[in-house]
This record gives C-alpha cells, sequence and structure tokens, in this order.
DNA sequence: CTAGCCTTGACG
DNA sequence: CGTCAAGGCTAG
C-alpha cells in the first residue's frame, strides 16, 4: 500500500482514494489500480455489474466490483500510452516522462496553490492539457475506437476500448506511426486545442480552455479556474 | 484475482 | 547514474 517511488506523492488515487505510487497510464494511481487497469487490459477482461453500474469504488470497496472499477478507470482518464506513443516516434511511451513526469506535477502543485482545488479536478485538468496538446493531424491518426469514446459514463468493454481494425493488438505491440509524419514536436502553429471540436467525454470539461505546451499560449477560456504557465514547455 | 514488489527500458 | 512508468512475478 505504501509503496511510493516518490515521496511527493502524497495524493490520493483519483479511482479508490489508496496512495498513488505514481503516474501509471497517464495518471496519477495507486499501484492496485495500475495493476487491474493492467490487467484488466492486457486480458480483454469482460466484468460484469450485479448492480446497477454505480458502484461506490473505495480503497476498501474497490475489490468487489471489477466492472464499476474498470469504467472507473477510464472515466477518471486512464488511458493505454499508446494514444500518447503516437505523437512520437513508436516504441515505449516516450510521450510520458514528458507530460506524465515533473512537468505536470509542478503544474498539479501550480494549479492548487494558485486555485485550491484538489486532486480531482487537478485529474481532470490534467487529462485536458493531454488532450490539448495533440495536434490535429495526429489526432485524427489516432484510433477511431478510441477518439469516439462514448459519454460519460456509457459503460465500456475492455475489448471495446482496445480494439483496432485488426484485431487486438497485444498490450506489448508499439503502434507504427501511420502518418509518416517526423517524430519530432509539433510546431505550435499546428497544436489545436482539441477540445473545441471533440469534449473530453471523460473529465466533464467541455469548455473551451485550451492550453498549448508546445508554445505555452494560453487559449481563451471560459472557465475560472486559473491555469498557470509553469512548466509548460517550448519545444519550437 | 488482487496487490505489492521487482525488473526492464527510456530518457535527461 | 537517477528517475520514471510499464510490465512481470508471485504470495496470499
Amino acid at each position: 500500500m505504501d509503496y511510493n517511488y516518490d515521496e511527493d506523492l502524497d495524493e490520493l488515487c483519483p479511482v479508490c482514494g489508496d496512495k498513488v505510487s505514481g503516474y501509471h497510464y497517464g495518471l496519477l494511481t495507486c499501484e492496485s489500480c495500475k495493476g487491474f487497469f493492467k490487467r484488466t487490459v492486457q486480458n480483454n477482461k469482460r466484468y460484469t455489474c450485479t448492480e446497477n453500474q454505480t458502484c461506490k469504488i473505495d480503497q476498501t470497496q474497490r475489490k468487489r466490483c471489477p466492472y464499476c472499477r474498470f469504467q472507473k478507470c477510464l472515466n477518471v482518464g486512464m488511458r493505454l500510452s499508446q494514444l500518447f506513443a503516437l505523437t512520437y516516434e513508436e516504441g515505449r511511451n516516450k510521450f510520458g516522462p514528458i507530460i506524465s513526469g515533473s512537468c505536470l506535477k509542478q503544474q498539479k502543485k501550480a494549479l492548487i496553490r494558485a486555485n485550491g482545488i484538489k486532486m480531482e479536478i487537478c485529474s481532470s485538468i490534467v487529462q485536458l492539457l493531454r488532450l490539448t496538446t495533440l495536434s490535429l493531424p495526429i489526432y485524427h491518426n489516432i484510433h477511431p475506437t478510441v477518439k469516439n469514446l462514448p459519454p460519460n459514463p456509457a459503460p465500456m468493454t475492455p475489448i471495446e476500448y482496445y480494439r483496432g481494425p485488426y484485431g487486438p493488438p497485444p498490450m506489448t505491440m508499439t503502434m507504427p506511426n501511420p502518418t509518416g509524419l517526423p517524430a519530432t514536436p509539433i510546431p505550435h502553429s499546428q497544436a489545436v486545442p482539441l477540445n473545441r471540436e471533440y469534449p473530453d467525454h471523460y473529465t466533464n470539461i467541455h469548455d473551451s480552455t485550451a492550453v498549448c505546451i508546445m508554445c505555452t499560449r494560453t487559449y481563451v477560456s471560459s472557465s475560472s479556474l486559473d491555469i498557470p504557465e509553469v512548466s509548460l514547455k517550448c519545444y519550437s
């Protein structure tokens, strides 16, 4: 439970409320939810909920309904790195250390300082920031199944979540870059705040707030949240 | 099956 | 070399 890679990670898992052990599949989660998400996707697990698919998931009850747990994993924003790896060269997720590392931690701390907001909202913003940094040409090459994620909280099975046009690839499969785009950062002129066209169904944030981490430009926001520009990275 | 610990590989 | 995240391993 207290296996911690980083003493700084004193926050709670957005899925079950356990102590986070680091960034896993796109956001700060605990070790158990990381493993659960891994097993679920890896083995194409199919769960069913014996209740109303609204089971409460917390540290003590997370074992009771894997269905609702997995839904919550998706709802809070857990994603395969594959989606992000598409934006860089193929192979291991190289996006993670850039977006998920100290950069985001710093961002989150700044958010908390600036706005006094808590973990749940932070996760949403973190997720929002991710989505807003994908360039449109690359976004179009993300598999439609992932792109057309159903509205929250529509249920989704692991296989639906993960299925590709040629059948489910193995977990460790690296996706070739279908665009032929160079494995280089995207110039900010091409970086489009995607949530304007494609609202993030999993964060419930549908305003037009968008921050381009490629150029530190903060787009007009209809949100009252003040997103600081700390740690925004410019690659151009 | 769950969850904690370990190993591996990428990156700065 | 240190850090980080993904995946492997295994005790319970």
